[in-house]
DNA sequence: AAGTTAAACCGACTGTCAATCGGTGTTGTA
DNA sequence: TACAACACCGATTGACAGTCGGTTTAACTT
């Protein structure tokens, strides 16, 4: 996650960047950092390009996107059939967090109807 | 999950009665299905009261709950104050299943808007 | 072309956790 | 008191994240 998040505030880096910030910081060694840009490369979750003989990652996923997929697989895990209380749980949540969520939600509902014109 | 889904569906069972449906099916031992429960009673997720000499379980948490706490850990996880982020996955994931559930997202919302007036 | 350095890559270890099981201790009840 | 039903305590396996060291490969330098 400390990868990930610094990838998706900073941009491209290579192995070398990220260890300066986030292995110094932490005290861990540039290969803990290389296999775990590996490991998330494996994943899909990265992209890299090899830029003079170092790879140079970049996020392949926004956050958003990500935290949808995540999302998707705790309600599969959960509920899968059920999507009635799925969507009980959405209303729940979202307000729990914050009453005006409701009307944000209604509002992202809404424009999610327009763009769905748009497309194909 | 399965036990958690069983004792969802069917109410309260002791170990016997879990195992006499999902042990049999999937071929498990009495214990497995015993240290299951005890495994989700300590996490909070059951409850148990001793009935002769069997504990009798049942679930601590609604499904619905439970999916809220686990999304709220993945958005807490991934990034804690973007919460626009969550409300965006909970508008997609709700209409790649079926785009009448945007309806009823919308219907949800104003049925948990008026139940709001009744509550102290 | 050889040497030095920077990276990638591979395998290993640890810790955690779910799934699974067997063995042992406990407790009502006949 | 003995037996059956049950709880409880490890133990094992298989995943997976975090971490690292060692080996190979590629590139720049002289």
């Amino acid at each position: 996650m400390a990868v990930l998040e610094y990838l998706w505030s900073n941009g491209e880096f290579d192995t070398k960047g990220v260890h300066a910030v986030l292995g110094k910081a932490r005290g861990i060694s540039h290969n803990t950092i290389q296999s775990t840009l590996e490991r998330l490369f494996k994943k899909k979750l990265l992209t890299r390009k090899k830029v003079s003989y170092a790879y140079v990652y970049q996020t392949a996923v926004a956050r958003d996107e990500l935290m949808g997929q995540m999302i998707n697989d705790v309600v599969n895990t959960i509920s899968k059939d059920n999507t009635d209380g799925m969507l009980a749980a959405f209303v729940d949540i979202a307000a729990r967090t914050d009453d005006a969520h409701l009307d944000k939600l209604e509002q992202l509902i809404n424009e999610y109807r327009s763009n769905q014109h748009k497309k194909s």
